[in-house]
DNA sequence: TATTGACATTGACGTAACGTTAAGGTGTAT
DNA sequence: ATACACCTTAACGTTACGTCAATGTCAATA
């Protein structure tokens, strides 16, 4: 089912400018243009923009979100479960923002004394957008996928984008005689891995056989191969840890 | 005693220049500057950026936070318990974004199934805003303060500060030998009438003998009142009381 | 006294993430 | 045809700083 940008808007407590300017900036695109030219989102559009407010709420710049959920290694279950963690740091923030208020109004009331920091207990955020950052940006790997990221023009990001389907397409294999060892393939897959080097992170065979197995669980990945192919993602997984024995 | 730019921002985990700015827009001015041009701090300036981080971290704009606490009506203490509210409800949201991923997930791993609307769940901080606004934003009369305020320059400000605290020295009367009802003193009482209407909002005779009984329990001025003179808040308290049985 | 490093100032340009306005097209009901 | 709600693009503006440059101040040290 579709919505109308004003109906996903509604749905989602922003305003349509904001999605435009997501589609602009090719944060969020919609999933079809109508001969109207008329934006149109489907349930996968609503997916991703969740994955974008959560990370928006924790801070997270729009251009690092972007990378973020482009990344082959992007695990919703996985991002679910940590954007979980840095909210219940959140709310032990705002916790002692109220016990700071507590203090402060026993001192004003002459019952207590307060030293200078704190009044300020509760407000210093680095903490706790380091803990946002934590599993996304304290590797090495993330900051060098940053970097590149960084720099890439709007139109290159979106050829990244359209290069990774195409490999997937090809890993995936349309031809129904096709098997995971055959070396169109294979090839796929060696082009695949030099991608994620080239445009997003250092990635040996071992790191891709890893990916390969999380695909199949991320009903994302999963959804995608299977249009291809029906088993696409096991076909996919096959393939992987075929090329990955290969070239140990 | 003496705070330093950069001890400040430490204590208050924000930038110097953050507080360069807050300068600047006349937010929240340094206590003293010194011969060598540096910026100076003091215990008031560190109550009066609490209250500033707190209004910014319920969303206030810095605008309407300076037109905040620059009201004659403004009490600390009501202040300080209307954010304790407001971070309540924050905290509430944050519980229901934690829920929305609980659903999510066990939606993802086939245990349930979700409508539209409740991937968004928590995420719409439309009725948080308008709950930090209430008691600021609500009523007609902050409305009117709110437009006055936000159609002044900031020489303005500054010269209906200057002409605030002017009125209030003579309202309080240096000389010893005053007593409440001096006719300088009552004068001064109605030139402060017409100050907050002009300035800030509609006011009349009995709001403020409100108010001035609520300048006794605030120490933010009693502190200043008390500075002119002994007993300086409950002799406007006085001063106002008669001013407003005169004039009923 | 000179040097060094930390910290201070002002000035000025830039930025992220939209908000707002204008002009004009589309869809639906009357 | 009309009216209203919603859509588009374009473009300017806003808020709250971040960043950089140039230069002055302070205090410790050689």
């Amino acid at each position: 089912m579709n919505y109308t940008i004003k109906e996903i808007a509604n749905l989602a407590g922003v305003t349509t400018r904001t999605l435009r300017y997501y589609d602009e900036i090719g944060l969020l695109n919609p999933a079809v243009i109508g001969d109207n030219g008329y934006r149109y989102y489907d349930q996968k559009s609503l997916m991703k923009l969740q994955q974008i407010l959560f990370f928006r709420e924790l801070d997270v710049p729009l251009n690092d979100i972007q990378l973020i959920v482009s990344r082959p290694d992007f695990n919703i279950l996985q991002a679910l479960e940590e954007h979980r963690l840095s909210l219940q740091e959140k709310a032990l923030r705002l916790e002692k923002l109220i016990e700071t208020i507590d203090n402060t109004m026993e001192t004003i009331k002459g019952g207590r004394s307060m030293i200078a920091e704190d009044y300020f207990a509760g407000f210093d955020e680095s903490q706790y957008k380091a803990e946002a950052r934590e599993s996304w940006g304290k590797t090495s790997k993330y900051a060098e996928s940053q970097k590149k990221w960084a720099s890439y023009s709007k139109e290159k990001k979106e050829a990244i984008k359209t290069e990774g389907e195409r490999l997937t397409r090809r890993m995936v294999s349309e031809n129904p005689a096709a098997s995971p060892d055959d070396p169109d393939v294979q090839a796929a897959i060696g082009e695949y891995l030099a991608y994620i080097n080239e445009y997003f992170y250092t990635c040996d065979v071992d790191s891709l056989r890893g990916l390969a197995d999380m695909w199949v669980q991320d009903p994302r990945f999963a959804e995608n191969y299977n249009k291809v192919r029906s088993g696409g993602a096991e076909f996919v997984r096959e393939a992987v840890h075929i090329f990955s024995d290969r070239h140990k």
